[in-house]
RNA sequence: GCAUCCGUAGCUCAGCUGGAUAGAGCGUUGGCCUCCGGAGCCAAAGGUCGUGAGUUCGAAUCUCGCCGGAUGCACCA
């Protein structure tokens, strides 16, 4: 296909000297499989976009392919032979390390923080967007060819873990001081587990209610941060015991996603010894003046962002944009990095707008590196989640909840299904990462379990049932079709590629000209696109909605185009079945992008 | 008040570097299990693309105003 485009830019680029050629591809199969439009180049010659179609259809001749002009666009078509042709060797007979639609490695690097949650907070579906919209980006730029490096950048330092260590020493400690029973006063929050995080929550959202009525609160909390960033040893102590029951939970969530990091301990706190050396640094720029009350702020006017950017509060200790730029910083240094992508929600466009100036200000190296990929708060119907109401929404219900309405359904359709649990938890895993991915990541979601869970329609397990069922009938065609369909090994972590063998593609392939397989090789022919979309817009909106596509026109080449009827002729079974394969293939692969499984059976 | 984002079918959303009849799912209505898995397939109904201008051969897509909603605006992250 990449050929064919090729050859179709050159002989047009031939033909209009000068011209900008810009291929799309058709939105329809029966258009073809590339087209040109002809208004821009017809308007810059004079004439009329219609007849300047008609006229290159006529004159220029890319071999192997027909052009067709089609009212002002010259469409290059594929007979449909061909087109099965050129789809499934490229799907087929992809070698191993370089997966149909996948990039030659280029070498960039580029940097996903993502997740990032914080410590004494339980995992809520709200953190789900960051953690799965960046493992989808880590691997979709893997997949590309670039070298990724995954940060998760720990809410792990700051104010807020002042805000622990007050209420932990005001009264966990004399009541429950290995945090192993729960507190008398604590409110039940309805569907917690009951862990040693979930008691810190506890203390952490006491204390914020009594906050509320108390204010004076607030400065026990900033000054036993002030003595946390000073070094004081019975902070310390009580912040890596903090630190470490929190990512005891978090790390039992991540392998439950299937989501890795390259560290864990590069969270904010890793920055702490970093931080005078950046102010200094800063100070000596020239750009870090004072501000109210002692503080000292970066004057962000120049650059069009009214707010300044405050790096060191009025006591002294350091604050998020600080440490923000100590890390970007560490990250030139140590990575040297192309690109460096913050997957974090879009209440803090701000903050990052300032940051970027701060740090371009400091090295002009930082332009263009540097991009904030937001997303949208997930709201409840009734508002926002508060976790100081307790109505909030925690992750691994809605996993659990998901799987569970799976088992259901299993037992009512296929209650002889060996593994039910694995496949369940697949299923549902599936149902709530796809439903993640599929929409804008910029629009906000409004929760309810009948959708975030929800089996039919635009689902993930609807793309999971396809590839079920074509593993079915690749398992009744014998042989080793369906061996053909399981990776020949782990998938590669490297290139975020899921390893098939190399198959050959039938010579015959005569089962392929019915309209129902021509559209599913049109669907499949778009993946790869879909795939540079989801690396260039930050989100797997569109891989998403081309493995449906792709998902459902095999439902319809499925009902419509028998595989196995015993009255087919060998090529047309052969043929069918190679396409078949193919289309399994790319679905998981597409799948396992977005972090998603696909059981062979359901 | 200022800034950013959002406003497309009854509901939830795609489509937005301007281009071929505005697409899905859910829901509704009506068909499909003698045939490879009905978690499915086929069909129908359903849209002044918030609104008013502008740019253009052409605007859901770009620009501006207005209306409605979300978020943010230094000592939280």
């Amino acid at each position: 296909m990449e050929r064919l485009k090729d050859a179709f830019s050159r002989a047009l680029a031939a033909a209009l000297p000068g011209q900008d050629i810009v291929l799309e591809r058709p939105k329809a199969g029966e258009h073809g499989d590339l087209a040109f439009p002809c208004f821009r180049a017809a308007k810059a010659l004079g004439g009329n976009p219609a007849e300047l179609a008609r006229r290159l259809a006529a004159e220029l001749n890319v071999e192997g392919a027909a052009l067709v002009a089609a009212g002002p666009y010259l469409n290059l078509r594929l007979a449909p032979l061909d087109r099965a042709r050129v789809l499934l060797e490229a799907i087929l007979q992809a070698e191993p390390a370089r997966p149909y639609g996948s990039g030659e490695p280029h070498g960039e690097v580029v940097i996903v923080e993502y997740s990032s949650p914080n410590i004494a907070k339980l995992f809520t579906i709200g953190h789900l967007r960051s953690t799965m919209i960046g493992h989808a980006l880590v691997q979709v730029h893997r997949f590309l060819g670039a070298r990724v490096v995954r940060l998760n950048h720990l809410g792990d330092w700051g104010t807020q873990f002042g805000t622990l260590l007050a209420a932990y020493k005001r009264w966990a400690e004399a009541e429950n001081p290995e945090l192993s029973r729960d507190f008398p006063w604590a409110e039940e929050i309805p569907g917690a587990r009951r862990s040693p995080l979930f008691r810190l929550f506890q203390l952490y959202v006491r204390f914020h209610a009594e906050e509320e009525k108390d204010p004076a609160m607030r400065d026990e909390a900033r000054d036993w941060f002030r003595r946390l960033e000073a070094g004081d040893p019975e902070a310390r102590r009580l912040w890596s015991w903090f630190r470490e029951i929190s990512l005891r939970e978090f790390q039992r969530i991540y392998q439950r996603l299937g989501v890795a990091f390259d560290s864990l301990e590069m969270g904010e706190a890793f920055y702490e010894d970093q931080i005078a050396a950046t102010l200094q640094r800063l100070e000596a720029s020239g750009h870090l003046v004072e501000g109210e009350n002692g503080a000292r702020i970066v004057h962000l006017e120049d650059v069009g962002i009214q707010a300044p950017c405050l790096l060191q509060k009025a006591d002294g200790t350091s604050i998020y944009a600080t440490r923000d730029i100590a890390a970007g910083l560490y990250r030139q240094r140590t990575y040297a990095f192309d690109r460096c992508l913050y997957v974090v929600g879009g209440e803090q466009v701000l903050h990052f707008q300032q940051v970027f100036a701060v740090l371009e200000k400091l090295d002009p190296w930082f332009k263009g590196r540097l991009k904030h990929t937001p997303f949208g708060l997930i709201q409840l119907p009734e508002g926002k989640m508060s976790t100081r109401k307790g109505n909030v929404i925690f992750l691994e219900d809605v996993l659990d909840e998901a799987a569970q309405r799976v088992r259901a359904v299993i037992e009512e359709k296929n209650p002889e299904l060996p593994d039910k649990e694995r496949v369940a938890e697949m299923l549902g895993l599936g149902a709530v990462l796809f439903f993640n991915a599929i929409n804008d990541r910029v629009k906000s979601i409004t929760f309810t379990w009948e959708r975030a869970v929800a089996l039919d329609g635009d689902t993930g397990p609807y793309v999971q049932y396809a590839h079920a069922r074509i593993c079915s009938v690749l398992r009744k065609a014998g042989g080793d079709w369906a061996a053909r369909a399981r990776p020949s090994t782990e998938p590669c972590p490297e290139s975020a590629g899921v390893d098939y063998l190399p198959v050959e593609a039938p010579q015959d392939l005569a089962g392929l000209e019915d309209p129902a397989a021509q559209e599913l090789l049109f669907q499949l022919g778009g993946l790869p696109e879909a795939v540079r979309s989801a690396a260039r817009e930050g989100m797997a909106t569109a891989l998403a909605r081309q493995l449906l596509a792709v998902a459902r026109a095999f439902s319809g080449f499925y009902t419509l185009c028998p595989v196995l009827a015993a009255e087919n002729p060998a090529a047309v079974r052969e043929s069918r079945l190679a396409l078949c394969l193919a289309t399994a293939r790319a679905l998981r692969q597409g799948l396992y992008l977005m972090g998603i499984q696909a059981p062979e059976e359901m």
